[in-house]
DNA sequence: GATTATTGATCAGTATACTGATTTATTGAC
DNA sequence: GTCAATAAATCAGTATACTGATCAATAATC
């Protein structure tokens, strides 16, 4: 492709490069992207007053469901590479959300459990994930959203051992 | 070598809210999550050396076909805030990619311009960034990669305005 | 038992993504 | 023409997400 950085060499541009280009707003990565996004906000908007993010509220689902798991397997458990899940569980656990514990077995490890103020949080805010998660679909006809549901499990899967945290089940 | 939590615990909780709780990898928002990380470390990998990002990426791919945006516009165009999309601008402007002007028909105004060293990096990463989106959703069958981004699409339109930095088309 | 390797956690650094406040320039109302 | 409202950009602060390095405890090897 010729070009120099002067504004008029658009017209310039080869028809299939322009074309590409043209597409960016229709890439798979440029859409999963926006959607994440969307999906982050309306989960805010529903749960506003927890002040709990999707990730938080995610380590808070599987801390309720395996008390006691360690950061490293937390981490496995939900695709979040430790050093992101040291920072989020150390915040929650700043604001009375989690408690870490020292595991006896191995002084390396460390526990997480839920607080009662946690459990009680995680409660709560139940109803309001549970739509957040339903909204993000919601343009989709009830057909549709099973299909976009098993692809997007079949993608997650197959690309789970590309990503830099792999969930390890 | 590490224990899990104790059954009984498990046991407690209401069938509903474990069923649900035990769906936490399920969910829409969780799953959409993990493929935005699974496109990101395909689009790192594909295109390494670069040392570009799949958002800077996205800015230098409108930057080629409208040169002159503003900071403001480029943010709509791809869905971007407005304090992230300086930030990112800024850096590649550090790295002598883009080049920033202030408009002569508006001094608040910041128009933004590829380099040529920008319009090199774009040409040369244009076959690696097809390879990752296409990679991003390989796994699929043709007919299902199609009803795949269809599903995307219409959900990124519904959801635009819940986006708390819509694409403004 | 001492040395080496591995592992869990942390730290420093970078990037996207957002909020809310501030600064500066422009526009609109009077 | 002046003042208020608006708009573009920036700044400070927070959160997820990652890399690479380091440290301490454990496991493996000799």
């Amino acid at each position: 492709m010729k070009n120099q950085s002067s504004p008029d060499i658009i017209a310039e541009a080869s028809e299939p490069d322009q074309a590409w280009t043209q597409a960016i707003l229709e890439r798979p990565g440029f859409l999963i992207r926006r959607l994440h996004q969307i999906h982050v906000s309306l989960f805010m908007e529903e749960c506003s007053g927890f002040d709990i993010t999707p990730v938080q509220y995610s380590i808070m689902s599987m801390v309720s469901l395996y008390p006691g798991k360690d950061q490293h397997e937390l981490g496995q458990a939900i695709g979040v590479d430790r050093a992101t899940l040291a920072n989020v569980v150390a915040r929650l656990e700043k604001r009375d959300v989690l408690r870490r514990e020292n595991a006896q077995h191995d002084r390396r490890v460390k526990q997480v459990f839920l607080t009662q103020a946690g459990q009680d949080i995680l409660d709560q805010m139940s109803e309001p994930a549970r739509r957040a998660h339903a909204r993000t679909i919601e343009a989709l006809p009830v057909k549709g959203r099973a299909q976009f549901m098993s692809a997007m499990k079949t993608l997650t899967e197959a690309g789970n051992i590309h990503s830099r945290a792999p969930v390890k089940s």
